[in-house]
DNA sequence: ATGACACCCGGAGGGTGA
């Protein structure tokens, strides 16, 4: 781990084939970024535009067909460490890790929880669990490390705008917010928290309701950092610009420099 | 209480999202 400043982006693009245009803009008008984590690109590796590699960018993905999936895309070449989580034993793409600089960052898309009845649930929560054993494992080997991406949860009432979800919500559930703490407290600090212990600081807006415009947004999109890229941590960004643009994905681009 | 919006696949309209 170098003493360079290192800049790190998490961004649910909702279909990277949608919106590639988007992100090739985004990476010229941040050439700070180091490694852009991408989740939902909603299609299978081979489909992935070819547009960034042919830029000369590094690219990495975890697809599959039609949803979910998850990609890196990197300035400097990058170790892949892992394309699925380990422990979490289910088909869908959701998680991609790699190490670059001396630092791990794992790339995540957890489980909405709102489809699939309490199975649908039950596999939320195990995300969760597997997240906190990966957590454990990298601290265990004392490696610098992130978990960044869509974690479908709204830590505390003040992370939704008020009305924005129903209590029963997945993102919002009791047993969801606990298991966001468990994940936390194996010993991680939720970096935009770091910075700003309070204040509304939304992430996504629902395409419906003109949820954007009423500001009817959620915080969901988040960094959990181990200790030792914590103490390093200097800012955390949420681009929120990006929500203004034509054909723009519901989330925007939330960035970490250590 | 319902639907609004956007993506996917497939070629209509349902599944998923948050």
């Amino acid at each position: 781990m170098s003493n360079t400043p290192f800049t790190f982006a998490s961004w649910n693009i909702n279909s990277i084939r949608a919106r590639a245009h988007h992100v090739q803009d985004w990476l010229e008008r941040h050439p700070d970024c180091d490694l852009l984590c991408l989740q939902e690109i909603k299609c299978e590796d081979s489909q992935f535009p070819a547009a960034f590699a042919e830029a000369g960018l590094h690219v990495a993905t975890s697809g599959q067909k039609a949803y979910n999936g998850v990609a890196l895309i990197g300035r400097r070449p990058f170790t892949v460490t892992h394309h699925a989580l380990p422990g979490f034993d289910h088909p869908s793409a959701r998680y991609i890790e790699a190490e670059l600089d001396g630092i791990t960052i794992g790339n995540l898309y957890l489980p909405n929880g709102n489809s699939g009845g309490e199975d649908g649930y039950a596999t939320k929560l195990a995300f969760f669990d597997a997240l906190a054993e990966r957590a454990r494992v990298l601290l265990d080997a004392e490696k610098p490390f992130a978990f960044i991406g869509d974690f479908n949860v709204c830590p505390t009432d003040e992370d939704l705008a008020p009305g924005a979800l129903s209590p029963d919500d997945a993102l919002v559930r009791p047993e969801t917010r606990a298991a966001f703490r468990r994940l936390e407290w194996t010993g991680l600090t939720d970096a935009l928290r770091a910075l700003r212990p309070a204040g509304r600081h939304y992430t996504f807006w629902d395409y419906q309701a003109a949820a954007f415009q009423r500001n009817s947004g959620l915080r969901i999109d988040h960094a959990l950092l181990s200790p030792r890229l914590a103490e390093r941590l200097t800012a955390f960004v949420i681009d929120r610009d990006e929500r203004t643009k034509e054909k723009a994905s519901d989330h925007v681009p939330v960035l970490v420099t250590v």
